[in-house]
DNA sequence: GCTTTATCGCTACAGCATGTAGCAGTAAAC
DNA sequence: GTTTACTGCTACATGCTGTAGCGATAAAGC
């Protein structure tokens, strides 16, 4: 049973504090403060705000070392997509994954044989 | 040069209205107004409020006919959804098609030989 | 022409989401 | 015992959503 679905989408700053989770594993409010710093200086409190709210959302939970919460992700940011893009699917598409592949090749998001030759690679590769 | 994407996204509401303009084609906010009721009952300037809304976020566009608005979609449901799509990429899968596709095997959204032939098939198709 | 009617434009407003942060409490370290 | 390092709670301005009222105006009917 795969449920997890449902959950709220993403605002700016909670997908940068993920992107930063994603990209360097796990951490502290403070780690993940001082990695987002350059980009966007926030206070601390600021951050764990957010981090507790990701974590309502579902997307990350924590454990504590010593004293510390350390962050970590629920899932690999591609899951996180294929949830996104199902909906989309529902909601555009009536479902159907082959209208949105019509669409990408129309707006040349990737090109015939481009799409082609991936599926192929997709389909033989895992497993 | 093919601009259009940065549209802001659609809310449930405003989603539901489009839904009425791409299955029942061009009409007014009261035959919109009419053809939601039975699911959700509006006023009418409830119903305006969003036409507008969807107006000025670009879904939308409108032609005066004697003195009623005329409503009418801007684009294809599928381009919408390739649009939501083209974003998913970037931001949780590095602008890589071919994670998301592995994704989708992955989640068991589509399986392996059926994306496969999917593939075969859009390629094919169109042109 | 004058009154009704169909429409549109503008304004309003409560509720929830988002970005941003302060402050109090407390366990750990000195 | 005092200072630190963190966490828990609360706050608050903005902006987006859902929902709607009201006044203006042009068209239609009498």
């Amino acid at each position: 049973m795969k449920r997890k679905s449902g959950r709220k989408a993403l605002s700016n700053l909670e997908h940068q504090l993920m992107e930063i989770l994603w990209k360097a594993g796990p951490g502290t409010a403070e780690q993940i403060r001082e990695a987002l710093a350059p980009k966007h200086a926030l206070k601390d409190s600021t951050v764990r705000t957010i981090l507790t709210r990701l974590e309502h959302k579902g997307y990350i939970r924590h454990k504590i070392a010593s004293r510390a919460f350390v962050y970590s992700v629920v899932e690999k940011p591609r899951n996180v997509a294929v949830q996104a893009v199902r909906q989309i699917l529902d909601r555009f598409c009536g479902g159907s994954l082959e209208q949105l592949l019509v669409g990408l090749v129309e707006n040349e998001v990737v090109d015939r044989e481009e799409l082609e030759e991936l599926a192929r690679k997709v389909a033989k590769g895992g497993e």
